[in-house]
DNA sequence: GACACTCATAACCCCAGGTTATGCCCTCAT
DNA sequence: ATGAGGGCATAACCTGGGGTTATGAGTGTC
């Protein structure tokens, strides 16, 4: 497997047709280029650029390569400013308090889109539960918090910037997978479920939509471990839409429609009473406005 | 910048428990994981693991980071099944011939999904336009191919195994971010669009919906130039929706709704006439069927 | 024909990250 | 209590991948 920096460079080479400067762009020497791509050539077995005299240009398979390569560098990036605002708690400009879900699906988002506005401005990370951010921004330690469902905490004024859905998923070998009728809410409370532990987040929502639920077919204490109990087919499993949509995409889950149910809840930003948000944190809300 | 190895080690650590069994999943000894960990929080700058003296445990921190960090493996992992593919041309069981658009956006996903189910299937792919896909089937150099556009090749047999939407896309600042209105066909034709160049199946679809168009705004050789250029604010783009899908969810662009307009296209899976799907092309079908 | 650009090759060098060997800490069972 | 065993850290050592500089060869362009 190429490793993060070899992706890189090669995107560099994609987009300016020559792996010399390519180089410079990465910071590296023309020949450490050079060989770094022929040894990626080497690993993958097939060519990826065509060198000429007057440049360097992407094979067919190189082009493939290349687009599969920019989804991984996308996601490092992701990454690499999140885990720098996880880092930078110290003097930051702009302090985020949210909770997990956040910071974990739609926050690193944000602040790339952020970063391309305002370059220079330091952004720091703090996540936790409701109560953790309200302290946070009552506190003064942060400047603008997100939080999930409803209702904002006291002394906090916010906006929702978005909708959460749940989804009930299955494996793509599940009988439901299959199904084409929606399910309707009768059937879904009738049915034992893969469902985080009592008092999540999540299980809230779905038991004041449905009233009564059946006894969970797994309780399970994080998001993830719900994900891989479900794609190993252990059930049908309900969870945030912003937790599946990978797995959707590549078909190791499947939605199954719902009907008759309201499996949403907001998102919301919030800031202390009074605080109206101004500078870059007023920025950010922009960004967020109307996100999925 | 952490490299993969690393991430991969830390996603074993979360998973096991204990440094020492997640050194010996990824194939090395316990000093070896330790130190990689211990740089890789020195590097962030924050405690991702409690260790004690009876197992390691995640930090707050720890969990954003690895949930962050498995989106860079999911996508390393569709690379690298994809690369698979791309060098075992020789001797695979499961040939597959395919579009660009579907070998860049689906096949992995279908590849990773498949190798859960037949882990010793060798794949190999050919990437091509529709012609290209038809010849390698009726030459008898692939078992199935997969094709985008209205109709199947001469030949060959097939079925629809998902539709690819168009979506209008402008960056988050361009006015249309703003309006809640749908567009309208009249409209979208009248206005530049950042458009492929004459020829591609992306700008056919659109043709045929609309019947006229503008003048292009910019007409760009890649689906990733038209996508850079919208990004960085040229204009209103149109493009397949399985490409914007990232960009969507990072806000780094916007989709305006259109009505009155059809910009659909359906994928097909097509083999020569004849040749029922059998084995492993019955199990890869078995996977595309009702994808996105 | 000189220059400017491309890329490749060669010789050298360094340190990140691996290994083995060992010790400390804690828990649990005898 | 006391060892056995699992879990982690530290230390000393080694290796090779990937960097560097220096140079040459091919192709346009002025």
């Amino acid at each position: 497997m190429p490793d993060l920096a070899a992706l890189e460079l090669l995107l560099a080479v994609a987009r300016l047709g020559s792996l010399g400067r390519a180089a410079r762009e990465v910071g590296i020497t023309q020949p450490a280029a050079s060989g770094r791509i022929r040894s990626m050539e080497r690993q993958l077995g097939v060519a990826l650029v065509d060198r000429s005299p007057r440049g360097s240009r992407l094979t067919e398979a190189g082009a493939l390569v290349t687009d599969w390569a920019r989804r991984i560098v996308e996601a490092a990036e992701a990454f690499d400013v999140g885990a720098q605002a996880l880092r930078d708690r110290r003097d930051s400009r702009l302090r985020v308090a949210a909770s997990m879900t956040i910071a974990e699906y739609l926050l690193p988002g944000w602040l790339i889109a952020l970063r391309a506005r305002l370059p220079d401005t330091a952004v720091s990370l703090i996540a936790g539960n409701s109560a953790v951010v309200a302290g946070q921004l009552l506190g003064g330690q942060a400047d603008v918090g997100f939080v999930e469902g409803v209702g904002v905490p006291a002394g906090l004024d916010g906006v929702v910037v978005a909708q959460d859905r749940l989804v009930v998923v299955v494996a793509p070998g599940h009988v439901w997978a299959r199904r084409r009728v929606p399910l309707g809410a009768a059937e879904l409370s009738a049915t034992p479920l893969i469902l985080r532990e009592e008092g999540s987040g999540t299980r809230a929502v779905l038991e004041a939509a449905l009233g009564a639920l059946a006894r969970p077919l797994l309780e399970l204490s994080s998001t993830t471990a719900v994900k891989s109990a479900a794609v190993s087919g252990a059930g049908p499993a309900v969870l945030s839409e912003l937790a599946v949509g990978e797995e959707l995409a590549a078909r190791r889950l499947v939605r199954i429609p719902v009907e008759g149910v309201r499996l949403r809840r907001e998102l919301r930003a919030v800031w202390p009473v009074g605080h109206v948000p101004v500078g870059p944190v007023r920025e950010l809300l922009s960004l967020t406005r109307g996100a999925p």
